[in-house]
DNA sequence: CGAAAAAAATGACTTTTATCAGTTTTGAGG
DNA sequence: CCTCAAAACTGATAAAAGTCATTTTTTTCG
């Protein structure tokens, strides 16, 4: 598949409120805005592979990219999902060592490219850029923590709840009083991010609807009753 | 209980080569000193708590640390150990947040207190500190999804092993053709690692013990045959 | 549009692991 | 050295979740 370039200036960016690079001074904007490549991936395209070296970050403009670890037995575990605005790979990036995991578009997606010699360039000039990204790294592990406590001790069926909150906050888009999830994912790609197996998610999200949590909407989620989802994943109960 | 002070000048701690100030200018490496408060601390203590503040950095200078978060039923999952030389609580310190584990000594331990104020001026003036303590933390991070991924899909059996080997990596001590594990971990604790019940540790722990993997030295563990260990986590067979 | 492939769903069955209840062993402190 | 409590261990049982086989539904694309 060849790869489609677009054009865009940092500056005009609608996803820079979202992201990192948001007040970073002109000047260093614009060294990241001449030195990045932006490219459209189509669904199911890689972004980068596991075992590789990073050369540079990516940074989100449209889209949904999943990121995973796969195990042995060829089993996903998708570590978090990237939607515009988020930065990707920086992890190996910064630690210097090869990418632990592998990026995958889920929809569509167009993602700029920034080659690693800038991106540290820029990082090293701006002490308070640099504190941002250190906020943003250590609060990414704060939530991977909670993530590796949930997996320990949770129930899937509770973990299923959890999840589908997260990405109800991450995802959610309001409309008569209740939220869709703007994300389609499979059952499959839902089972990876709650580790568990695919039958399992299929049987636990029929529950949740037939207990009127949640609807199904073409490939969407809309979450009806988050306090009652909400109860099905802290363990109130049980 | 009283807090029982000691003193040691940085400069002379034997773990300095093992932690991040290693490399420090003499400078910076005084200031640090200079603004230092040594505690020793007995086992069972704690060093902080879920839920409350950080006002400094913690710099491990003897003894073991467990950084552990509680669930709702009070099951407790380790996150790590912490050994000499390691920082703690650095996370939370960093992300501007509240701490989100509890620190509690496993072995009697003497950790020096860093005030927020005196690291952060360290660190901003130190880009290449900076730069290193970035590193350790994404470097961290990217253990972390290796964990995540491991307790997604690895049965307890494979974890077990798992850690085993890991811990076996940190706290060996090689003597007599194998390794010592120099940590005396209760079997709750081990469960709490591997994010298991302590029944299931003590039950998979005696099959090892007949298997000839692993032998019991007091409340230690010896690793007498790590590949066949490796082999029961790396799933190579299942 | 229609065939083929992929995804979702359902059912039966098995395995793993948690839980509970009880016993034995160990270790700390008087 | 003895007592008592905590930790380690054992066994029985139940629940949760994985696996496999099969069907139904949806999607893709020639």
């Amino acid at each position: 598949m060849a790869k489609v370039e677009f054009n865009i200036v940092c500056t005009l960016c609608e996803h820079l409120k979202d992201s990192l690079f948001n007040g970073l001074n002109p000047e260093d904007l614009s060294r990241i805005n001449n030195h990045k490549t932006c490219i459209q991936y189509k669904k199911g395209q890689n972004i980068f592979y596991e075992g590789t070296r990073p050369t540079g970050l990516y940074c989100m403009n449209g889209g949904k990219v999943k990121v995973y670890k796969n195990n042995v037995q060829g089993k996903e575990f998708i570590i978090y999902i990237a939607k515009p605005g988020d930065f990707l790979g920086y992890r190996a990036l910064l630690s210097e060592e090869f990418y632990q995991a592998t990026a995958t578009v889920l929809e569509d997606a167009k993602i700029c490219f920034i080659p690693k010699e800038s991106f540290f360039e820029v990082l090293q000039k701006n002490p308070l850029f640099m504190k941002r990204v250190v906020q943003a790294v250590c609060h990414e592990m704060g939530i991977m923590e909670e993530k590796l406590a949930e997996l320990a001790h949770k129930s899937v069926r509770e973990r299923l709840a959890a999840n589908l909150l997260m990405l109800k906050e991450t995802y959610g888009m309001e409309g008569d009083g209740s939220t869709l999830i703007d994300l389609a994912l499979s059952r499959e790609d839902l089972a990876s991010i709650v580790g568990t197996a695919t039958e399992t998610v299929i049987r636990l999200l029929s529950e949740f609807k037939s207990e009127g949590l949640i609807a199904f909407e073409g490939k969407k989620i809309r979450v009806l009753e988050p306090k009652k989802l909400a109860k099905q994943a802290d363990l109130i109960i049980a």
